[in-house]
DNA sequence: CGGCGTGTTGACTGGGGTCAAGTGACGTGG
DNA sequence: CCACGTCACTTGACCCCAGTCAACACGCCG
């Protein structure tokens, strides 16, 4: 039996109640489950959607982890966000109809398309539903405000402090380690998505290091001292 | 009769291409009409909302102009935008039911308060609504995404110049003078929203009117030159 | 008229960018 | 299984843009 043709239910879903409504009856959940298009498979280095496709679909992402990341005119880029399973990514598509921004897989993943024509269809009947995706597209402007405070007003040690904990609280909110993580993006991602460059990043990560605050090795990075990396970010 | 009181139907309302979707029935924009629950005046200086208050209501700007700004546990502080006629804010409260930031009128403003519980209600009745809500808060996404870049890739010049050129798109799409306009903020606001010092904002300020691109008395700006700050913006 | 908030300008500093060299991990193909 | 090439990463030297600190100017309002 091919892997690929496995209807998972949300109802057996393991990321359901991240990307779910919690509370919803066995009704609605199976209305939801039909409304899912297609669940499909993103290989490393692929996209999953780009800027200037046709939008359509948002996305619910099962397995995996990606970038969003938009370029401008002039061939800048930026990383947006990165995304981990249980997020829900494509909303920049809704306002033009069109895409805005490259989805990229930083792993091999996989995603449950959700047309979402069907989503404002069904989320008319499902008040629940209808509030979930409110919440949200606002919990993806607050994230965004908090970005453009690290952005805007933070020195390069906060940036990445603030920056590790947020991947390692995340990841621990999915039954992972709070302290190891494996970083599924390079360095010059990282420095995209804080507005610095691959060096800074390095040389950062090198001054965790000689400081004691994190063991790193290529990806692998070990978090020593979570209460130093927190009086980094807010220092008081 | 007291001004204050006046019930200005959405239909009639000037702003109304810019805060409601189009092509609505007559018997629709009754029941939006219905839905608005106070138009209110805000005076410059004063909040709208605030971090930490209870969200129940979207505001649409009937008048006037706003900054919204968050304030980090450290006291940092960081504009997160400026907001004038025709534009919703509030959105930040859906995703936990509490304000993230603060809303503060720049000058003497009227808004019309929405509890946002008969937006979702409504929303479920007439599409053209629920739709509209979905591209106001997608929309929102997207110029985030714009400023992450900003923040995130520019030097001082080029974020001033993208600043200066948005301020005035959208002014004149609201009726006013594109190359003139009246900066209803101080240069320490600007400096926060496009993470920088007052100073660099003034000295880029005094660079682009020794290059003659701009006048600049006090907060009155008059752009001489557009494509040089487009070209700015964007270098090739 | 005087005081304060806002804005301008100068001198100096420093954090992060730039450029460059070198190292190490990994995958591919012989 | 090893040689090689590529890509990612690290580290150093130097530079420059924006931050900092400080003095001063201007406009507004009491």
């Amino acid at each position: 039996m091919n892997y690929e043709t496995i209807k998972i239910a949300c109802a057996n879903c393991n990321m359901r109640e991240l990307c779910m409504p919690i509370g919803l009856t066995q009704d609605e959940l199976n209305r939801i489950d039909e409304m899912i298009g297609s669940r499909r498979k993103v290989k490393r280095g692929e996209t999953l959607f780009h800027n200037g496709e046709r939008f359509t679909n948002l996305y619910a992402i099962r397995t995996g982890f990606f970038k969003t990341c938009i370029t401008s005119e002039d061939g800048r880029d930026q990383v947006t966000g990165f995304q981990m399973a249980g997020e829900i990514i494509g909303m920049d598509g809704i306002v033009n109809d069109y895409h805005s921004c490259d989805a990229v897989a930083l792993e091999d993943a996989e995603i449950c398309a959700m047309p979402f024509a069907q989503i404002e269809a069904l989320s008319r009947e499902v008040n629940a539903l209808q509030h979930h995706v409110h919440k949200i597209m606002s919990r993806e402007i607050v994230r965004e405000h908090g970005v453009m405070l690290l952005l805007g007003s933070m020195r390069a040690e906060e940036r990445l402090a603030a920056f590790l904990l947020n991947l390692a609280q995340r990841l621990h909110s999915r039954g992972f380690s709070q302290s190891e993580l494996i970083l599924r993006m390079t360095r010059e991602e990282i420095g995209s998505y804080l507005g610095l460059k691959l060096e800074t990043i390095s040389r950062t990560f090198s001054r965790f290091v000689e400081d004691g605050i994190v063991a790193v090795k290529q990806r692998h990075v070990h978090i020593l001292n979570t209460s130093a990396l927190q009086d980094i970010v807010n220092p008081k």
